[in-house]
RNA sequence: GGCCCGGUGGUUCAGUUGGUUAGAACGCCGCCCUGUCACGGCGGAGGUCGUGGGUUCGAGUCCCAUCCGGGUCGCCA
């Protein structure tokens, strides 16, 4: 009987492997796409792609340099190279160097081929890392049909957005566009570990719905089973549920709206990063767990993707503590200090959020600032009103470098005041039973916050079109790729 | 959906007041180059200007329609 017993240990080596210098001498093999050759005559650098980075594999047909390929390779020990530097440890067999490797192979190499190379490690102070493969044999184990359309090996690829997200799957090859999902990546990390070590617990909540949180004309109706249905647009009421069930709950999930503008910061579906906790004091609760996300997240960003920063040229910044202002406040603010008349009391226009942001960045050096208590007309039913002035909720929304991320606050937890809430905006109960149900048979004061991945991303990295920050954006004339 | 701007080789752009064979960079192909790292040098292929109609002796250039894209506003994360 064949069985299958865990995963089998690969024989080829990764970068991090290589970098750390233990395979100095030895034959080695690496597998990877060709992300470049420069063919210099009788040198030719083959770069390899792999998922942590670019490896430098270098050919030079000179006699001087016959050790490192195909005779010193069958001779199963590792001699020293052009510096002189001795192998410290056993070389690997390479058997794959039987066929000494002819520059007319390299010649004819096609960027984009996923091949494995088999070449000596060496130290090289004129190497990217410090480190290359000096080549002595290359099986090309895929080749591409056709030739690139985009040019994804230049470090930035000069092309619109809209090639770029036309021809998605290519792009994102590229080295730069990578690293800003790898950061994301990064963002999705923190928020569930953090979470996760604040008690929190992840749920993952259905997405076909029957009736949404907000209600309205955005969201996407869909036919189940003959009954109608809709596409989620937030996991409110279900992560709301579940804090009855685990006191504190988090969803990393995709919402979808229906919203037919076209801008740079919309998505008709994005990932929204849910929580959601019980047994809160006040809501400022929410926007002290926020904080601490925040804080964790760029410690991990800095620790663990560096690189990525660097690439894409990121200045994380200083979450150690942020402002937190009224929204009638902030309003009079801007008003005052950019000259700016307010035309809608109730609501932020965009410009608005700009400006609060250029504020607090300007007077307390703020990227992050919470504007609290929008006006209760503005939010929806379940928002809680503050006790002091029911015109207003116990509500925040937290714009990153003028740009609103998150929108939270504290929820009604009340079964007869959510009640008299929904009777107050001409809502009837019996649409929406089964939510109601929490409150009817009791639920601790809790609050919670939904944070756009998608325009977190795209303020952290400085781009102007949240299209940037996904794979595979669905806009309302983009479905494909 | 309203308003504004734009569609020129594979990609990014230039194209003078409408005037003969539509240019460049990158990419691609060929040749050359011992160390590149946005490699470099020489040569070459490739576009009829989003689409349809109109004005004109003549349209990439002007007009109308249409499609596509970008920006912006309402709304939102």
């Amino acid at each position: 009987m064949e069985f299958i017993s865990g995963v089998k240990q690969k024989e080829d080596i990764s970068i991090s492997q290589l970098l750390t210098g233990n395979y100095i001498g030895q034959t080695v093999r690496m597998r990877g796409a060709v992300h470049n050759v420069r063919d210099m005559g009788e040198v030719v650098f083959v770069i390899l792609r792999k998922s942590e980075g670019l490896v430098q594999c270098v050919y030079e047909d000179h006699p001087d340099r016959e050790a490192d390929r195909g005779a010193g390779a069958a001779a199963g020990a590792a001699r020293s190279g052009g510096k002189g530097s001795e192998a410290g440890a056993p070389a690997a067999p390479a058997d794959s160097a039987a066929v000494p490797l002819q520059l007319s192979d390299l010649k004819n190499l096609k960027e984009e081929s996923a091949v494995e190379v088999t070449g000596r490690v060496a130290a090289e102070a004129r190497a990217p890392y410090g480190y290359e493969l000096r080549l002595c044999g290359i099986e090309v184990l895929s080749e591409p049909d056709e030739i690139l359309p985009l040019a994804v090996n230049k470090f930035k690829m000069r092309t619109s957005l809209e090639a770029k997200l036309a021809m998605r799957p290519i792009s994102l090859r590229n080295v730069r566009e990578r690293a800003k999902f790898k950061i994301q990546e990064g963002i999705v990390r923190g928020f569930r570990d953090f979470l996760m070590s604040q008690g929190f617990t992840e749920v993952h909540t259905p997405k076909i719905v029957s009736r949404g949180a907000e209600g309205g004309s955005n969201v996407f109706k869909l036919d189940y089973f003959n009954k109608k249905a809709e596409m989620g647009q937030s996991p409110q009421f279900y992560k709301q549920t579940m804090v009855g069930v685990y006191d504190r709950v988090f969803e990393v999930a995709p919402v979808f709206r229906a919203e037919k503008h076209n801008t740079t910061r919309h998505l008709n579906e994005y990932v929204s990063l849910d929580f959601e906790m019980g047994y809160i004091d006040s809501f400022e609760e929410i926007m002290a767990m926020e904080t601490g996300f925040l804080q964790y997240t760029m410690e991990l960003l800095a620790k663990d993707y560096q690189k990525e920063l660097e690439m894409l040229d990121v200045k994380l910044p200083d979450v150690g503590r942020i402002p937190a202002v009224r929204f009638d406040k902030a309003k009079e603010l801007v008003a005052e200090k950019y000259n700016r008349k307010i035309r809608n009391p109730f609501d932020l226009e965009p410009e608005e959020e700009l400006l609060i942001g250029r504020y607090f960045e300007e007077e307390y050096g703020s990227d992050f600032v919470f504007v609290t208590h929008y006006p209760s007309k503005k939010r929806p039913f379940y928002a809680m009103d503050d006790p002091e002035d029911a015109r207003f909720t116990l509500s925040f929304d937290l714009l990153f470098r003028g740009l609103e991320v998150t929108t939270g606050g504290q929820r009604i937890h009340d079964y007869k005041e959510i009640l008299k809430k929904m009777e107050k905006r001409g809502m009837d109960p019996a649409d929406i039973e089964s939510y109601l149900m929490i409150f009817k048979y009791g639920m601790p004061p809790h609050g919670g916050l939904g944070i756009g991945l998608e325009r977190l991303t795209m303020r952290l990295l400085g781009e102007q079109n949240v299209r940037e920050a996904s794979l595979f954006p669905r806009d309302v004339t983009r479905l494909e790729p």
